[in-house]
RNA sequence: GGGCGAUUAGCUCAGUCGGAUAGAGCGUUAGCCUCCGGAGCUAAAGGCCGCGCGUUCGAAUCGCGCAUCGCCCA
């Protein structure tokens, strides 16, 4: 509809601007049409003559009279146009032009909202969680968030790639083994200290024990730190396993499983020193390799080489950042708990030493998720065995509802998730209320067959135009602005914007049902017009609820 | 000490092209079932958009300063 409005007015402005002789590099598109809250404003408002009228020297009523003068009454798509307030200029459209936009909604069907032009091969990662214990809420969330914004950019077009990195190589791998080790140990009857910054949940022991039948007979003998490899890749081997099976009950979907231990192996990291000192980016300093990350916007230089010969995490992530590049993605989307925040700098700084625009990797913050139980805290605490793990949550509230309780608000504040709120049937339960929109009008088109609809009536073509009442245009505006905010939603990598989206247009029906009885037996040409609409309403529900990777029951 | 983010209704939060009277849910109050799913709907009350200065015809939105909270780094 902006469109087609927005081409009505910039033809408008030509031909004035050709009558009057305005100069010939005056912008006549810098204005913008917006949707004014106040329905007495109609249904889109310019400001065009505001922002152009001291440029051309006219007041902006003059200009704003002007437009709608030349525009004029040529268009059957526009019922009214008038000039307000400072000059704003207020267009109304018909119910015709109504009418072709629903036509369209229900013509587009599953694609309506699909973008196909091609915008580049974008690689997301997600959770990458270390694997050194079970997930938790808190990587449910950015599962939720990553899962949802890679299938909302290939929807629009972006040809898009998930992936999960995972951490399994250096320090913590080795207290993993280490742990586990000790619990062995344990096990078999020794008498252990446990330091403090081992892992100590249950599941080691656990691990420990379904690992111990299979460690052979030499295995006591070994030296520890063979003892302690084995161990650590058994952990891992178990972990992942957990991690994978958690994240398909979840319902997210990973292409690739990223290994930290491949960059070691394959020599990407040291391919990536070569590659920066090269270009003069590292140096030698106390015994360390340092990154020069201050030359690209960091406080300080970073090390990737301690003095003990150890690797830092930042010298893995740079030689993985390189090899996302070098397959051929054009933009990377990292998503990080906040807690990681000071981390960007040195990571932007690494992707401009390797010769690419910062602007190509982006990082998506997940702020905390508060886990509450009517309203109460839960506790959370990694390292102990007190934190309440994803797997626990989805088996109780459901997938559905926990990834959409995600999904509610922006990524960048914090998120409280109320176990039983998520499970309630109510209002304020997102999850229900835009669910319910599918079940509903389902449940209306078979209320609807079985009042057996006039033979006569069902023969002719149903006439759209007939939807006139302000419920209904609304609800046919909002559909129509379906498309621009899936295109939002992949400008600022923000999927709350759809959950909203979908809450708002529920509303919408939801108090249009209240208020008509859809289904009136005495005219049926209506009647029909309002299923088509209650249709569209539930096709862009269901497309909606699919891209946040939520089902969209056709009964509840 | 430095950096990042936040601050909007009693509570939880939307509001990111600067627009006319700042929105939603919960909660509170008052209503609606001979009616397509009441798992719902209607209405009312409730706001110096943290504070100050600036830019602008116009600021919750942009800039600067301050305060408070959270996180990261020293």
């Amino acid at each position: 509809m902006k469109e087609t409005l927005r081409s009505l007015i910039v033809s408008a402005l030509d031909k004035i601007a050709a009558q009057k002789q305005w100069p010939a590099d005056l912008d006549l598109g810098g204005f913008i049409l917006e949707e004014p809250n106040n329905p007495q404003f109609g249904h889109l408002a310019s400001n065009a003559a505001m922002v152009l009228a001291k440029k051309v020297g006219l007041k902006p009523r003059d200009l704003a009279d002007l437009i709608v003068q030349t525009i004029g009454q040529g268009s059957e798509l526009i019922e009214s146009m008038e000039v307000a307030g400072p000059g704003f200029i207020n267009f109304r459209f018909s119910n015709k032009f109504w009418a072709k936009t629903l036509e369209n909604v229900l013509s587009l069907g599953p694609d309506f909202g699909r973008d196909n032009a091609p915008k580049g091969r974008v690689l997301v990662e997600y959770v990458s969680a270390n694997p050194t214990g079970p997930l938790h809420v808190g990587h449910g969330r950015g599962a939720a968030l990553g899962d949802a914004l890679a299938r909302i950019l290939s929807f629009v077009g972006y040809d898009v790639g998930c992936e999960y990195y995972v951490n399994d190589a250096g320090r913590q791998m080795r207290i993993l083994g280490n742990s586990v080790l000790v619990r062995l140990n344990e096990l078999m009857g020794k008498k252990v200290e446990i330091p403090a910054d081992f892992y100590r949940g249950d599941y080691i022991t656990d691990i420990a024990r379904e690992a111990a039948p299979s460690l052979g007979e030499g295995f006591d003998k070994l030296p520890e730190n063979e003892k302690v490899e084995i161990l650590t890749g058994h952990a891992i081997g178990v972990i992942m396993a957990g991690i994978k099976k958690d994240l398909r009950d979840f319902k997210i979907r990973h292409d690739t499983w990223f290994s930290e231990k491949s960059l070691y192996e394959n020599h990407l990291v040291e391919k990536s020193f070569d590659f920066l000192e090269k270009q003069g980016h590292t140096y030698h300093k106390d015994g360390a390799l340092w990154f020069k990350s201050t030359a690209f916007g960091d406080d300080k230089d970073r090390v990737l080489v301690k003095s003990d010969g150890e690797m830092t995490y930042f010298a893995s992530d740079i030689a993985y950042h390189k090899e996302k590049f070098d397959r051929g993605y054009d933009q990377l989307i990292d998503i990080w708990g906040a807690d990681h925040h000071g981390y960007i700098p040195r990571v932007k700084a690494a992707v401009s030493a390797l010769g690419r625009d910062p602007e190509d990797f982006s990082v998506v913050l997940v702020q905390l998720v508060n886990l509450l139980r009517d309203g109460k805290a839960v506790n959370m605490s990694t390292r102990r065995a007190e934190f309440v793990t994803l797997e626990e949550v989805v088996a109780e509230v459901g997938a559905d509802a926990a990834r959409i309780i995600f999904l509610t608000r922006s990524h960048e504040s914090a998120l409280d998730f109320d176990l039983e709120l998520a499970k309630s049937q109510s209002r304020d339960n997102p999850v229900f209320y835009v669910q319910y929109v599918c079940a509903r009008v389902n449940s209306l088109l078979g209320k609807a067959l079985e009042a057996k609809p006039d033979p006569e009536a069902a023969k002719l073509p149903v006439d759209l135009s007939l939807l006139s009442a302000n419920e209904e245009i609304e609800i046919v505006k909002t559909l129509s602005t379906f498309p621009e905010t899936l295109l939002t939603v992949a400008k600022r990598l923000e999927p709350h914007l759809l959950t909203s989206y979908l809450s708002t247009l529920a509303k919408l029906f939801h108090q249009y049902y209240g208020a008509y009885r859809l289904v009136d037996e005495d005219n049926w040409p209506l009647t029909r017009a309002r299923l088509e609409l209650a249709k569209a309403v539930k096709q862009v529900t269901a497309i909606g609820l699919d891209l946040l990777g939520v089902t969209a029951p056709e009964k509840m």
